[in-house]
RNA sequence: GCCAGCGUAGCUCAGUGGUAGAGCAGCGGUUUCGUAAACCGCUGGUCGUCGGUUCGACUCCGACCGCUGGCUCCA
């Protein structure tokens, strides 16, 4: 979409500070190189872009680096700095540019497939690159760097070509911002949903076990109840069936399906069950497929809506494996709308209200939505593919929801609309998703008799609008940093006696509110209150509340809430009422 | 799967070619206490697994398993 922009003054000075951001991080890019040059003269070079926060550079080098390195290159770096070369253009033919590069082969790669006949080059001291630039004037407006990391990369992002080694680093316009960047890396350290969930007994993966499959402790369990039971009455209110499907199934369902044939590295082995082989689901949609098959369909009944939190197998290589947010076994919050062409777009804005109505009460407001189009392999025709999308675009336009085109990402079977959540250090993670398919309602034969009195092919849409449930609690974990609104909190009060002769009347609270569904416990040991306050300030609960004397006296409690607030003396119906409506609204925040 | 790093008590971490330590947690006791850590004591580890080198390995080497950071992948 192309559109004319008009900018402020102020966008510009900033799109400006940009640029001349990234043509430093750019810039830093070919100092490392120099750097790792003068330390590897048989250097091999790839690629050394700007990214965000930074920049990072390919080499291919005799031996491994190690973290050890680093401290080496950035001292040679800052030489490189500190001696303020510059960066010197150079036009040349593309054959003096070969003769240039000789020794260089990706170089050399890069430079036939660059359509010019005049190249440019970049020189710095004794290292000289093929590259586009712009740079700086000289190698002393890099202001502040650090080296961050060694990894493996793919050249050309191809894992068939050979691993190369890149050294990623960060650069800021001041030694500040650098020092800002870095302590918020450390502040986003607290807030990964792998540490959480330890710390707050949430969740476990264990070895014993096998990588990637899911342990949810009784707290864990609970925001789990708690988001599925919500999200339950929310799809029954919005027209959906709920329904269950068993988890395993003949394999010829999935060659049927197409997923044997083109899914096949992310199904575990079929079992064998007197003599038929069976599989475990690596999807629900089959499930569906069957239920809505197994009797004639009317156009009248359509839309069918039929959602399952259904439990799916798949198989990830290991190395992908990541927490909660990449696992091999995990429940989607599935549905599959099956609808005539016509009801396609009312259907996908339906569950874009649906995802963003979800998004929205539980809080997130950093996401990303992303329209994927037609990929280089599809099923379908051409002309139905122009046309959902097409519709995709409607609903988004309808809902006035900003997006991004990511083209030629879509599945296969048809273009899909993705809703990225960001976790803590910003990478995003798909969760919602809405996919139009194309495919399997023509595999299975999934028809409905239409108003002409024939049978058409339904338009059938994949869709969750959490994603799962395992990468949703990560999401919500980053997102609240393990301090949970009180209604999707594990424990919502803990009542705190000072004395052992306090008990009684503590149960007594505990049972009034236990009746009321307040999750509460009674912190009945023998420890200072003290003790007590800190642990349930460290297990992040809502409200504490403090009963000693004055409290039995007066049939009272002392409020202290998680945030620090001072304590407040209520009425047991006073405090009763208040969460009451704090949990019935999913308020955000404490107040009673 | 690939590249690199890491793996010591439930957690956070120290440690050395001569046979393992702290804090917290846990357990026992004392304390009955007013809004973020009372006191005393005790328990707890085949140092990820399996092999090798060595008189001797937690330490050195190798393989495997797992985790972490990336790459690839993610319908």
């Amino acid at each position: 979409m192309i559109s004319t922009v008009v900018l402020s003054e102020g966008q510009r000075t900033k799109a400006n500070e940009d640029k001349k951001l990234e043509t430093m991080r750019h810039s830093a890019a070919h100092v490392m190189a120099e750097a790792v040059q003068s330390l590897f003269p048989d250097a091999k070079f790839g690629i050394g872009p700007a990214i965000k926060n930074g920049f990072y550079y390919d080499f291919e080098l005799p031996r491994s680096l190690t973290p050890d390195d680093l401290p080496i290159i950035e001292a040679k770096m800052s030489e490189i700095i500190a001696s303020n070369i510059p960066f010197n253009r150079q036009e040349v033919s593309k054959g003096e540019a070969r003769q240039i590069l000789a020794s260089q082969p990706y170089k050399l790669e890069l430079l036939d497939e660059i359509p010019d006949e005049k190249v440019s080059l970049y020189r710095q001291g004794s290292f000289v690159d093929l590259c586009r630039g712009p740079h700086l004037d000289s190698t002393g407006g890099i202001e502040a760097f650090k080296l961050v990391s060694i990894a493996g990369a793919y050249w050309r992002g191809n894992e068939h070509r050979p691993m190369m080694q890149r050294i990623y680093g960060v650069a800021f316009a001041s030694k500040r911002a650098l020092a800002e960047h870095l302590e918020q890396i450390e502040e986003a350290a607290k807030r990964d949903h792998r540490k959480l969930g330890r710390e707050l007994d949430l969740f476990s993966i264990q070895e014993e076990a096998g990588p990637g499959l899911v342990f949810w402790h009784p707290k864990g369990a609970v925001i789990r109840r708690v988001i599925e039971d919500f999200w339950k009455d929310e799809h029954v209110r919005r027209g959906y069936d709920i329904v269950y499907t068993p988890h395993i199934a003949r394999l010829d369902l999935w060659k049927t399906s197409g997923h044997w044939e083109f899914y096949r590295e992310h199904l575990y082995s079929p079992m064998e069950v007197e003599g038929q082989e069976y599989m475990i689901k690596p999807m629900n949609c089959l499930g569906h497929i069957l239920i809505y098959k197994t009797r004639r369909r009317s156009y009248q009944e359509l839309p069918l809506r039929y959602a399952e939190l259904g439990t799916v197998y798949r198989y990830e290589r290991s190395g992908v494996l990541f927490g909660l947010a990449r696992v091999r076994g995990f429940t989607q919050d599935d549905a599959h709308i099956f609808c005539s062409f016509e009801q396609l777009e009312d259907e996908v804005a339906g569950v874009l209200d649906l995802a963003l109505f979800l998004t929205d009460t539980f809080g997130f407001t950093n996401y990303k939505v992303l329209l994927s189009t037609r990929p280089e392999k599809y099923a379908g025709e051409l002309e139905s593919w122009e046309k959902a999308t097409e519709i995709l675009r409607q609903a988004l336009a309808r809902l006035r929801i900003a997006y991004e085109v990511d083209p030629g990402e879509g599945v296969f079977y048809g273009p899909k609309i993705d809703i990225q959540f960001e976790d803590a250090l910003g990478r995003g993670w798909q969760g919602p998703t809405i996919q139009v398919d194309f495919n399997l309602p023509q595999r299975f034969n999934v028809t409905y008799i239409g108003q002409d009195g024939r049978e058409h092919l339904v338009a059938m849409v994949h869709r969750t609008v959490l994603g799962s449930m395992e990468r949703f609690l990560a999401s919500l974990l980053e997102h609240y940093g393990g301090v949970f609104p009180v209604w999707l909190a594990p424990i919502q009060v803990m009542i705190i006696p000072v004395a052992d002769r306090h008990l009684d009347y503590a149960h007594h609270l505990e049972s009034e509110l236990r009746s009321e569904g307040v999750r509460v416990k009674v912190d009945g040991r023998s420890e200072r209150i003290n003790l007590k306050i800190r642990q349930a300030q460290l297990d992040k609960i809502p409200y504490m509340l403090v009963v000693g004397d004055k409290e039995v006296a007066a049939s009272t409690v002392s409020v202290r809430l998680r945030s620090g607030e001072q304590a407040t003396s209520q009425t047991l119906e006073s405090f009763r009422e208040g969460i009451r409506l704090a949990i019935a609204s999913k308020s955000k925040g404490l107040s009673l």
